[in-house]
RNA sequence: GGAGCUGUAGCUCAGCUUGGUUAGAGCGCCUGCCUGUCACGCAGGAGGUCGCGGGUUCGAGCCCCGUCAGCUCCGCCA
């Protein structure tokens, strides 16, 4: 394509600083990509409404026109037409005595019967609106408004008197006395106000998605997700990424979740079926040679919502790279999320680079994969004290995998019996057989289980534990994984006695994850996660060590107790993966037949490489405090997976089944009880 | 699949513990008044199958059973 020279548009600044700044920023970013997408087509119907009396551009490409268009979401860039030359939220005294047109909702409006006063809204913020006396042929249209109809109107942008200057407002200083308006569209009375940000049932929330998004908590959520998007993108990029899309009509595989699956017309029987990740496009990306890949990728799992668990969908940002090991792949997240963090919030990462914790490790101190670091409690291991104790619950939690372990709360010693049997009752709820504790008080220990204990074994653990008069420490015992994870829920629990710092990001890694695990069940080993990772120790590690203490690379990310992802190295080479698929039981010819695909590429020449997927909702989530995930999710589905806005899922036309060859079978509806 | 919480006016809620006049409040809506408000103010008015069904009772918004819906959690999430 031959490039023609970049002719600028024509610019008139405005002298006013906050929108000098943002048309600043928009030309350098305009002619950057202006230069690369030039072209000589006029676009004349489009261009020539645009009037650039008060705006900084005149475009006269289709591209050009857009990619402003994209921008103009998230900065100050005034588009200038018949509607609208200026936006509500920006308007200052700077403006004082200008002409402006705009457009937007009725906020609110105060009617003083000879004076009317109109918040108008738009994506920028507010601006009051007055209709004076003498203009009586406004009053009529005025009075017939309801909140959020939507208006055009012109008028004077007017100082506002010192005694009548709104600090609430960005445009407080200044309002905008009119000279005309223009219904739009006077809107009925709304399921719910939009003005007043009061709590509203879920249900209307989602019935009515595209009036709670004109909210502005919700707005400013979907407009931080563009702009968190957007920096992924530009970052990534820079750091050698490529962004590319993967199929969403892919193939169904046994393994994990629920598929969502599509029926295929022209292949009647036959299914294709939505991807939970795009894990195996990924790979094949890497054996391709591509060395970085990137996608802000849709995952579907059909299974049951959470509060962090949007159903059905939800995004990804997947990562591939080639010819790397665990430690590059961290350092290149850790920046992007240095980067995150530090361009977009006011919050703070607690360390860089992230701490490493291995799977044993943070089992044992925090009881949990996804620890919330902030809490500052840890749990301690006490099994080794209780070995000849007399107390036979702990001491016979003494042998090969088993534990006892402690939490010690420092001065919640003389707390009422009723902080311990609560405490006792969330123990049992997390499956505990009951919760042992020793209050260390003034007059000496106290509490259910002291008596069972020799003076010898309470010193040996006030030595250990570094306990002191006022503290009380509690104990769970029995197989060392669950009773890890009672004690890590019980730090949750007990995490709510401190103030934990909302603007403190303490991530981590989690490394080291056991490659096998002993399935109870089935009396074999299996995969303890992702099959297609890779050993630690390699062809080695699988031929001479046992098989439960062989480690993978295989990592998660975590964050504030959050996972936003796991990822690993993955295994490129078919003989390791025969084998590791061997030790746990599949023989070659299982192997080929489930996924031959994937090793036949691998055997045509496959670059080492390993990746990870945060998933972006979660992260946006985090960065904005949200307790839940549609929070920051344009539209999304309720909890039984329905869109209560579009009625999904419906049912289709019976012409529609036929042509794909499918008949409905419904269970028998439910014999009613007598 | 299981458990918990919630369901009363267009919206947000009180009333339910201890069944008993005509089921209330704020916001919104309608009518009228109001020239400096910014959650404007003032006066008046309309608006209810108390989610739905059954039961107990002389009598149920309230008690019991079932059911539906929304949320939260467990299971599930390679």
């Amino acid at each position: 394509m031959p490039r023609k020279t970049h002719v600028p548009g024509r610019r008139a600044y405005s002298p006013c600083s906050a929108n000098f700044r943002s048309r600043t920023r928009l030309s350098a970013i305009s002619s950057a990509s202006s230069a690369e997408s030039w072209s000589t087509e006029p676009l004349q119907g489009f261009i020539s409404h645009i009037n650039s009396s008060y705006s900084g551009f005149q475009f006269s490409t289709t591209k050009g026109f857009f990619n402003v268009m994209s921008i103009a979401g998230y900065s100050a860039e005034s588009l200038s037409n018949r509607f609208r030359s200026h936006y509500c939220g920006l308007l200052n005294p700077s403006f004082e005595q200008t002409e402006v047109r705009l457009g937007g909702w009725v906020h609110r409006i105060r009617d003083h019967g000879g004076l009317i006063f109109i918040d108008l809204r738009d994506h920028t913020g507010i601006c009051q609106l007055v209709i004076q006396p003498e203009r009586e042929e406004l009053f009529g249209k005025a009075e017939q408004l309801h909140a959020e109809s939507v208006i055009c109107v012109r008028g004077t942008v007017v100082r506002r008197s010192p005694a009548t200057v709104n600090p609430k407002l960005a445009s407080g200083e200044i309002e905008v006395v009119l000279s005309d308006i223009s219904i739009e569209s006077n809107a009925q009375p709304l399921p719910f106000p939009v003005a007043d940000e009061l709590p509203t049932s879920e249900e209307l929330r989602l019935k009515y998605r595209f009036i709670d998004l004109r909210r502005e908590k919700i707005h400013q959520n979907i407009i931080f997700r563009s702009r968190i998007s957007g920096a992924i993108r530009r970052y990534l990029e820079e750091k050698g990424f490529i962004e590319i899309q993967t199929p969403i009509l892919t193939s169904s595989s046994p393994e994990g979740a629920r598929d969502f699956l599509v029926p295929s017309r022209l292949h009647p029987g036959k299914f294709y079926a939505l991807p939970q990740a795009p894990q195996q496009f990924k790979q094949l990306l890497m054996v391709s040679g591509f060395p970085r890949y990137f996608q802000i990728a849709p995952c579907f799992r059909d299974e049951d919502a959470r509060a962090d668990r949007s159903p059905g969908e939800f995004y990804q940002l997947d990562m591939e790279m080639a010819f790397i090991e665990q430690d590059d792949l961290f350092a290149i997240l850790e920046g992007l999320m240095e980067h995150l963090v530090g361009s977009m919030s006011q919050k703070r990462i607690t360390q860089v680079p992230f701490p490493r914790i291995s799977f044993r490790d943070v089992m044992n101190r925090f009881g949990s994969d996804k620890p919330d670091l902030r809490i500052p409690l840890e749990m301690q291991d006490v099994t080794k004290l209780f070995v000849n104790s007399g107390f036979k619950v702990f001491a016979s939690n003494t042998k090969e995998g088993c534990c006892v372990k402690a939490l010690v709360l420092k001065g919640r010693g003389n707390e009422s019996r009723l902080f311990y049997d609560k405490a006792e009752k969330r123990a049992r709820e997390l499956g505990s057989a009951g919760l042992a504790y020793i209050q260390f008080k003034d007059e000496g220990p106290k509490g259910p289980v002291v008596k069972f204990m020799s003076e010898d074994e309470l010193s040996a653990l006030k030595a250990e534990l570094s306990l002191e008069t006022g503290d009380v420490v509690f104990f769970a015992a029995g197989k060392w994984e669950p009773t890890c994870k009672i004690m890590g829920g019980m730090r949750i629990y007990f995490g709510d006695l401190f103030e934990l710092d909302r603007d403190e990001l303490s991530f981590c890694w989690i490394v080291d994850f056991p490659m096998f695990e002993y399935n109870e069940e089935a009396k074999k080993v299996d995969f303890s996660h992702n099959p297609f990772s890779m050993p630690q120790g390699e062809m080695d590690a699988l031929d001479t060590m046992n098989p439960l203490d062989i480690l993978a690379y295989q990592y998660d990310i975590v964050c504030n107790g959050i996972e936003l992802s796991s990822g690993a190295i993955r295994n490129h080479k078919p003989e390791i993966m025969y084998k590791a698929f061997g030790i746990a039981g599949y023989p070659k010819e299982e192997v080929d037949k489930r996924f031959g695909h994937m090793i036949d590429a691998f055997k045509l020449g496959a670059p080492p490489h390993g990746g990870i997927a945060p998933g972006l909702d979660r992260l946006v989530m985090i960065l904005r405090d949200e307790q839940n995930i549609r929070e920051v999710i344009a539209f999304p589905m309720n909890q039984s997976a329905q869109d209560l806005m579009m009625s999904a899922p419906s049912e289709v036309l019976a012409s529609q089944l036929k042509e794909l060859c499918l008949k409905i079978d419904l269970p028998p509806a439910k014999e009613e009880k007598k």
